[in-house]
DNA sequence: ATAGGGTTAG
């Protein structure tokens, strides 16, 4: 760019050595066009230069208006082409493929196709079919680009080389199989085309293309790419770097690595394609080893080289490093490249620096989609949920990744409603859903336990083929294994196409969360067999698992195994399930033991374990100190108050229960909302209360109100679990919880009178509460359980289950 | 005027 940029401002300075004044202005777009690489300064060249037309008043002929409209294509300026290209009576063909091609590259092949079918027949080339089949197939709309192949032979337009290798690319995006790629192979000789180099080429990255794809043997494949490469007869750069980066998409970087030392003159692009190998697989060091190579060999790193190293350091939170290679690209580079920017947004984000992120991007003269979306990850990535959303409805301009980090963000932020909300606008934006998007939203079904909405979601995703997706169905395993839905969470996992870590740790998390301990490190245990290294993910959820059944030793090994074999760390999250272990199991003092010599500073989780140990166990005086260390700790926390209350109910010890309660009042602490209340007679009303606008929960929250201030006459604070204690001396009236894990331990507590319905009413909430009825009947000795969703009903008696429509 | 390789946001 700089030598162009150069020169036209040189030439815009001397204007009296052109000869006439339409030479001078085609020689600045020549200029101009022969710098393809797109740079922030070139839109304000091309405005400037026509600017100068306009005020000179020169009218461009077709040839100069042609290059004009191209370059503002190529240039962020597509609006400016499309108003000259608008305001010409009759373009000719050059002007419409310009257009075609631009319309096309800017995400809209509809508009692309309307140009093209405005153009006649008589006028029509095969440039022009080239370029809007690879608009298609740029548009990942491989049957349109084929289809409009045909369509051209069936003209009698020839196609030429170029067409071969968009046709093949535009293939690629549905062939997905050995067979596929051995027809198109046979095709490609028939066509007489097979000696060609550049669409040999484009063979080569189909196998390459295909090898990638989940159901495809990727070996098999990647030998017929490398034998067809070593048979050429002549090889291009393209040859060279097209085998050297299917082998590194294919996670071969061994094999890349054989093929890049073969190579006499290595290419920059070649470095770079090694390089972001090793950076994708982790692999800091070799990828620094080789920039150090690269820069021996006299070859200078370029925007993608430095990119590729930011994104490293990122990951691996070398922040000096990063800022080193910052300070190097600005002594070297005049302009620096957006996208060095915003791999340097990302480095500082992803190092804990949110605010100075945002001070760069806000420096940045010019911002493209990428830096945008940069920023809004840092807020999301950050939990600055809020700062997010005020940047999401600021930005100019959103793509389907900026709604779905947007939508998982709340998703994970616990915010499942915005993100279905936003996840419908989204839709009716017209935004294309992606896979993620679907992801985010099935998230956000598992934060609010909808599972109907959840079940809808996964069956839109079926319909548009994003079942094989890892991301979608990690969200799926996630969100049954939330709402109890065990057999479901477990098909996914096993129709996945591919799993990874995640898949994992989400299917041995829902198997341990629902009482199914032995399961859960049953898949452990074959995972590790299967030689997936765990994380600390794994080790947090079948630590738990073993917690929740009771299986202290193997939750004890498991802990240290994490260090000794798997080098990780145990952080404070460890230590706790480990206490929540030991406590549940009522080893109390091994669990102060452990909480007493642990290395940091015990916190809150620690403390709050070893309480609702006692709490379990009955270990008042244990109980007491736990709490006072929690009352240092977090002194507002409405959990303590009810756990030492608790405590003390179950010990009998009535009294100091109501003291505790007293306590908590004086101090001003709030208690969360997320409780409801229910009436025992003969049958118990469990009201949920989500949906607070729905009339029969209207009726009961005004029945609730008056039962708090009866309740608080009598001088109790009400709330969830402990004035269920307090109620079930008078056998009258009970306080539940809407959580599901909670209340399937109030279902545990309650000691209903043999023979009692349990009416379930509930709105948005989940069939994980029918299984938890279904596991607590025999507990509660109910004979029969409606589970009320809407309008829908499950109803449970003797065992069975039936369900149906209430109205 | 059209194709084809390397980078950055989840």
């Amino acid at each position: 760019m700089k030598n162009a940029a150069a020169a036209v401002k040189t030439s815009l300075l001397n204007q009296s050595d052109t000869r006439t004044i339409a030479n001078f202005y085609a020689v600045q777009l020549q200029l101009l066009c022969r710098e393809k690489k797109y740079a922030s300064s070139a839109f304000a060249l091309v405005r400037s230069i026509h600017g100068n037309m306009i005020t000179s008043g020169f009218r461009p002929r077709s040839h100069i208006l042609n290059r004009l409209i191209d370059i503002y294509c190529k240039n962020s300026g597509l609006a400016y082409a499309k108003h000259l290209f608008d305001r010409i009576p009759q373009p000719d063909v050059v002007a419409r493929t310009t257009i075609i091609a631009a319309y096309s590259a800017s995400g809209d092949p509809k508009l692309a196709r309307e140009v093209f079918n405005k153009t006649p027949l008589s006028i029509r080339d095969t440039v022009c079919y080239n370029a809007m089949i690879t608009g298609y197939s740029h548009n990942n709309d491989g049957h349109a680009a084929i289809k409009l192949f045909l369509d051209m032979r069936w003209k009698s337009f020839q196609p030429d080389e170029y067409t071969y290798t968009s046709v093949l690319a535009a293939l690629a995006l549905i062939a997905d199989h050995e067979m596929h790629c051995g027809q198109l192979h046979c095709a490609v000789v028939k066509s007489g085309m097979a000696s060609v180099k550049c669409v040999v080429n484009a063979l080569i990255s189909v196998y390459v293309k295909c090898a990638s794809s989940p159901i495809a043997s990727s070996v098999v494949l990647m030998d017929s790419a490398s034998k067809l490469f070593y048979e050429m007869s002549e090889r291009d750069d393209l040859s060279w770097t097209t085998i050297i980066t299917g082998y590194v998409k294919n996670d071969d970087l061994d094999a890349a690595r054989k093929v890049f030392d073969g190579m006499d003159e290595k290419l920059l692009v070649a470095w770079n394609a090694m390089i972001s190998g090793y950076v994708h697989k982790g692999f800091i060091f070799e990828a620094l080893d080789m920039l150090r190579k690269m820069h021996s060999a006299g070859l200078k790193p370029d925007e993608f080289t430095c990119t590729s190293i930011l994104s490293a350091c990122a990951d691996a939170g070398l922040f000096l490093l990063g800022k080193q290679v910052h300070a190097y690209v600005r002594r070297t580079e005049e302009e620096i490249h957006v996208s060095v920017h915003n791999a340097l947004i990302t480095l500082y984000w992803k190092c804990g620096r949110v605010d100075e992120a945002r001070k760069v991007f806000d420096n940045l003269a010019f911002k493209d989609l990428v830096s945008w979306n940069a920023v809004l990850s840092a807020y999301v990535g950050a939990g600055r949920i809020n700062e997010a959303k005020l940047f999401f409805d600021e930005m100019p301009e959103k793509n389907s990744l900026a709604w779905t980090v947007m939508i998982s963000g709340f998703a994970q932020n616990g915010k499942g409603e915005e993100a279905l909300k936003l996840f419908n606008q989204m839709r009716l934006h017209g935004i294309e859903l992606c896979d993620y998007a679907f992801a985010g939203a099935i998230t956000s079904c598992a934060v609010l336990a909808a599972l109907e909405t959840g079940c809808q979601l996964h069956a839109q995703l079926i319909q548009r083929g994003f079942d094989s997706s890892l991301s979608a169905g990690n969200a799926l395993i996630t969100f049954y294994g939330r709402s109890g839905v065990i057999e479901a969470a477990r098909t996914v996992f096993l129709t996945m196409p591919c799993v990874d870590l995640v898949s994992w740790n989400a299917l041995i998390a829902a198997l341990g969360q629902h009482g199914y301990g032995a399961q859960a490190i049953e898949l452990f245990e074959q995972m590790l067999n299967e030689h997936i290294t765990p994380d600390r993910i794994s080790f947090l959820t079948v630590i738990s698992a073993c917690s929740h059944a009771g299986l202290v030793e193997r939750g004890r090994h498991y802990f240290n195994i994490m260090h000794s074999v798997y080098k990780i760390n145990p952080g404070e999250d460890h230590y706790a399930r480990l206490i929540d272990l030991l406590s549940r199991a009522g080893r109390l003092l091994e669990a102060k033991d452990v909480i007493q010599t642990m290395p940091t500073k015990p916190g809150a989780p620690m403390w709050e374990a070893l309480l609702a140990g006692c709490r379990t166990h009955r270990n008042v005086d244990l109980g007491v100190e736990a709490a006072e260390k929690l009352f240092e700790l977090t002194p507002q926390h409405d959990g303590t108050y009810i756990l030492l209350a608790n405590t003390f109910a179950a010990a009998g010890r009535w009294d100091d229960a109501a003291k505790v309660r007293k306590l908590m009042r004086d101090q001003g602490v709030k208690k969360e909302p997320g409780c409801s209340w229910i009436k025992v007679e003969n049958t118990v009303h469990v009201f949920l209360v989500d949906d607070t606008a729905h009339p029969e929960i209207q009726a009961v929250y005004n029945y609730l109100e008056e039962l708090r201030l009866k309740m608080r006459k009598m001088g109790y604070v009400p709330d969830t679990q402990y004035v269920l204690q307090d109620m079930e001396a008078e056998q009258k009236e009970y306080a539940i919880s809407t959580h599901s894990e909670k209340l399937a331990v109030v279902f545990g507590l309650l000691k209903l009178p043999r023979g009692a319905t349990i009416r379930v009413f509930k709105n948005l909430r989940i069939c994980g509460d029918c299984h938890n009825a279904i596991k607590f009947m025999s507990k509660v000795e109910a004979s029969e359980i409606i589970v009320r969703d809407g309008n829908r009903f499950h109803h449970f008696r003797d065992g069975e289950c039936s369900c149906g429509n209430y109205w």
